[in-house]
DNA sequence: TCCATGTTTCAACGACTCTTGAGATATTGA
DNA sequence: TCAATATCTCAAGAGTCGTTGAAACATGGA
């Protein structure tokens, strides 16, 4: 992920509606929803503005969608999102140990990664 | 960090000299740079446009002032920084493994965390 | 083919963001 | 106290963002 593509991400993510759809569809999993379920999951926000937020995170990079018969089906880019946080915590923090030890070690608790991963 | 921070730090960083301003100060250090050493590393941005940034970020909490003297100093928040990271991680990304893993397995690596930290 | 359904596109509007330049404020040293 | 330095505050303007409602487009079934 290079700068332009972080910038975009975080305005996407800096918008309450948008936060929302991004947490959601990482639960729906891989599978995604269709727009029409992710609006009123959203306090049954119009399609209008569905569209717009979703086509703003299609930009961005953090939702992906296909059609399926009458329906868009939206997914998270799981991809892009770790690859926004790896940009944060590496071109951004340049792996500054005050800043990324302590996300590290609360994710390792959760996350457990593979041990024998690219770990030189 | 609660949504609302998180939302607020992330339209901090969606503008270009802001995350620039960020890195900078994530590379100087705890020691923090005077506003106007900021604003010439930023080709020369005007002090107003400076102050109009500086103060964005802090209100954010991404980034910490002190006066000192006739200057006032700006430095990085790492705790907030990593605070952003965890809230993506945790609260947004729920901790979803696709998305996390690569980014601890590649952190690991470079950030050397304390092997005996809360890891039960 | 026609209609219903799901979604997008468009125009309009108010609200917010970023930049600029001028002026105000705080601090220091003479 | 005065002047110089470092920074902030304010007002104005161009541009962008988010919402709304109406209209257009695409798909599937009768």
């Amino acid at each position: 992920m290079d700068e332009k593509q972080a910038l975009s991400a975080f305005a996407a993510l800096s918008q309450e509606t948008r936060l929302r759809i991004v947490r959601l569809l990482v639960t729906a999993g891989p599978d995604g929803m269709p727009a029409g379920a992710i609006g009123e999951a959203m306090d049954g926000a119009s399609s209008s503005r569905m569209s717009f937020h979703l086509s703003h995170l299609e930009q961005s990079g953090l939702v992906e969608s296909r059609r399926d018969g009458r329906s868009i089906i939206y997914s998270a880019s799981y991809p892009a999102l770790s690859g926004l946080l790896e940009f944060l915590m590496r071109d951004c923090c340049q792996g500054h140990p005050a800043v990324c030890s302590p996300v590290v070690n609360k994710l390792v608790a959760c996350c457990e990664p593979a041990k024998d991963a690219t770990h030189a």
